[in-house]
DNA sequence: GCATAGGATTGATGATTGTCAATGCGTGGT
DNA sequence: ACCACGCATTGACAATCATCAATCCTATGC
């Protein structure tokens, strides 16, 4: 069974998220575009729903997300795009299926971020 | 000198962000919804650092974010509208100028929806 | 090789959004 | 009463976005 993990270009670096909160010192421009990026990403509720769903279930195959979201296939796979660019979601093909799981590390950066 | 505190019409409730995490169980519809709108309060550039700037400063007048920010009045105007909607900023007249304050629990209950 | 199935991509469309010029609205000082 | 100042609102415009139909790509099974 062939089993390829998908390498998707995360547009936000990990190293300007991890270190800096907003509630301490004022945000530069760099970083708070590279912060806003990944809040755009949770910011859609659809994306957000899909998003606990994977979280919930540890792993989920795309075609097991457009029922419970009412979105046709292509809607679906563009917001698992959209957070996997966000470095919110991992993928990994297995046969024809896309399984999806979260990254933890990313959640707990932004809530740093937010001040956690 | 006059102070009048201005009650802006917050439109999350806040009962919806305090209890649900992402990562526990499937998010609903409307919570999905409601912490959809926080989210997209905060992402943007400006607006992270117009709130960065208030909490560092502990409180600013409007008319101090805008060389900051190099943003003109009336969209200062709507950002700080947007973030107050968003319960995140609080605002308060006095005389002639605007003074915000961030809402500490409003993030807090941000980050416990993001798993904190 | 051929057919099939799941996912990604493209193109188009309607809706939302960030921005600023112009204007309106209160407040404070003269 | 008047003027000046700070902020809010309106209108307009360009850019971005969510969505889906149609199509393409790739892996599996026969």
């Amino acid at each position: 069974m062939a089993r390829r993990k998908v390498n998707v270009p995360i547009d936000v670096s990990v190293e300007e998220l991890c270190c800096s909160s907003i509630t301490e010192a004022p945000l530069a421009e760099p970083e708070a575009v590279e912060l806003g990026r990944v809040l755009a990403a949770l910011s859609d509720p659809v994306r957000l729903r899909l998003l606990s769903l994977v979280a919930a279930n540890g792993e989920v195959c795309s075609c097991d997300l457009e029922a419970p979201l009412g979105k046709s296939q292509p809607t679906i796979s563009h917001h698992t795009k959209v957070l996997a660019r966000a470095g919110l979601l991992v993928g990994e093909r297995r046969g024809r299926w896309m399984w999806w799981q979260v990254e933890p590390d990313r959640l707990a950066a932004i809530r740093k971020a937010l001040g956690g």
